[in-house]
DNA sequence: AGAAATTAGGTAATCGTTTTCCTACATTCT
DNA sequence: AGAATGTAGGAAAACGATTACCTAATTTCT
């Protein structure tokens, strides 16, 4: 049969030349369509002899399907990707990989792509999808577009992960977390510490997510009968969370009555406000209680004097992937924690 | 010629019914292969005049070529997969980014894997790649396996990124940075500051990047003539490097004489030694100088106590694009840079 | 026992490209 | 002028799977 085969050659799975289904076939002595049907499942279709002779050849040969021949027949590719806004953000990273590992464990492949929060990349990458057959796209923090609302038609191939479609969607698919509630707890927690006067430090509304989080707070505050003086709500646009923390902080300082504790909607913030008290005003760190948005495993190192929000990012992986393997239209709030500082101080 | 179609669809590139080649051939009064042709830019094979016809009909009805029908024909796809020890490194998720970046640029789809540093995950992913016709994968952190040793066969596909190849690789492409260089530098610095005794923490050394670092600082030590004993040098294995920082430092305060600067092998090392002095130790926090290695922008942020080696993490993108392109084996070493912390005191 | 239904598996069409042959015409060389 | 070369483009064969359709043989139903 095979001539000229080198001697070596016990039982490695060579894979050398091109090892396809026919040879499968060929060396299970059934037809293609059997070998198909066999590693499909299909069952019904053959019988358990039959079975054990595809699957034996299969793993004696190390074969493999090609999953363009696979995609280019089927119309569907086992391809995710995962549409981030901006991968410089530890909390976009850490679902990245919770999403990575779910997806991997149910079969997907994750191709990761970064938006930049511009429609035109967004685009982009949806059309570059499109041509790909991705089974679905994860929209971390999706803007609005024409491909999104092409893609938009059929909503069980999207999933919006902390930011709601940008545009209503029917049937939409949605992993996040109860930012209302979230942000209750947070002003009552402050509320009950007495550490008024309150501030606010936000990022960007036209994330749905941060819209929840500052009109939740405000609205927080006002059933508190707690004081929030729209001179201590601070957002500069145009930069980045760490400089909204920084340049919101500096600007809170200035006003008459300094807050006593301010609620940052994310963690990159808070982290930009402690520099600016570090910097400018180190004798109100220890004064100054920071509540942070996220916290990331490494906020118990790096930053341990912060308040806030515990996000579960770790388990995202997991929701992401009944949302996407959902039939119907859902909306999974994973549950969210307080975690206090671990230091007393804002050392 | 579409008699039913809807009357209000002036431009609007549908495409709705699937819209292949075919479509456009027939639009633009060529020969499928003719618009192949085009598309691809096998030249002196069309007009100028057949050119501009077929752009145009390609334009009017937004066609995208299908890519698992020219992955399957052409044997060669535009993925190209990103295999990462552990992403919830955040040098490697910089890495990630910047490289997604590059790689979108010059027209690659990435693909992220997380293969946690374990061979089995590694070749599962390695397979998976194979059966993709992936263009290359890029290796964040390789560790010996033997898909690996398999794919070496072919080192154009393969891109080392910061860790060489576990297993020496003939024609191996590489991106990193002159850690012996860097750890010169390190040394230079804290002798030039006489901060003895000086400290070592390091990771695991089945790393290359860690082994160059921690054989470069011990001979460099040597021969600046600093004292640098056994005792001196501490690692923890089986745990992460925030763990191993914290564990390390906290041996190093048990020693008769603890030292007054040590350097650790990455920036999450330097946090847990950092977090250490903090609990166990806050006398020590002004005292002790420490020096990592990574320097991620947020260290300006949240670590402004650290100094340390910045490796240029934003142009490994860029890089690991042309060590792909690359025809002949290369060994890509980028600039790094010594910086200093940013505030006087470990504070 | 004969009809109907189920099981097992083969044949061949199909997915949308790329690419190998061809052919036909126009140019340049001898 | 005839041969050689180049240019432009069409027809059709792959690429490697999935699946609709078909045929036999078995089992189940009436």
């Amino acid at each position: 049969m095979t001539p000229k085969d080198p001697p070596n050659t016990p039982k490695a799975p060579a894979q050398s030349a091109s090892i396809s289904i026919a040879t499968v076939a060929a060396k299970a002595g059934v037809s293609i369509a059997t070998v198909s049907r066999v590693l499909n499942g299909l069952s019904s279709k053959f019988s358990k002899a039959t079975q054990t002779k595809v699957l034996q050849a299969v793993d004696e040969l190390g074969y493999r399907p090609t999953v363009a021949a696979r995609t280019l027949r089927s119309g569907q590719s086992r391809l995710v990707a995962l549409l981030a806004s901006n991968m410089a953000n530890p909390s976009m990273a850490s679902i990245a990989a919770a999403a990575e590992v779910a997806l991997r464990k149910s079969g997907y492949v994750m191709v990761l792509c970064d938006t930049h929060d511009q429609p035109e990349q967004q685009d982009e990458y949806l059309k570059e999808m499109g041509s790909h057959n991705a089974r679905a796209v994860v929209m971390l923090g999706a803007v609005d577009s024409p491909e999104l609302r092409q893609l938009a038609k059929s909503p069980e191939r999207i999933v919006f992960v902390n930011r709601h479609a940008p545009v209503p969607i029917e049937g939409e698919r949605f992993v996040g977390i109860d930012n209302r509630q979230a942000v209750l707890d947070v002003a009552q927690w402050m509320h009950q510490r007495r550490q008024s006067p309150m501030a606010l430090i936000h990022g960007d509304v036209r994330s749905s997510a941060t819209r929840e989080r500052v009109d939740g707070f405000v609205a927080a505050c006002k059933s508190l009968k707690q004081a929030l003086p729209r001179s201590h709500i601070c957002f500069t646009p145009g930069v980045s969370h760490l400089d909204i923390g920084y340049l919101g902080m500096k600007q809170l300082m200035t006003q008459k009555t300094p807050p006593l504790s301010v609620f940052c909607t994310s963690d990159l913030i808070a982290y930009g406000a402690h520099r600016c008290l570090h910097e400018l005003h180190p004798g109100f760190l220890h004064l100054i209680t920071l509540v942070g948005f996220d916290h990331s495993p490494l906020n118990d190192w790096i930053a341990p004097w912060l308040h806030g929000i515990r996000v579960p990012y770790e388990s995202y992986g997991e929701a992401i992937v009944s949302a996407l393997d959902s039939d119907k239209p859902l909306n999974l709030l994973l549950p969210h924690q307080w975690v206090n500082a671990r230091t007393a101080s804002a050392l």
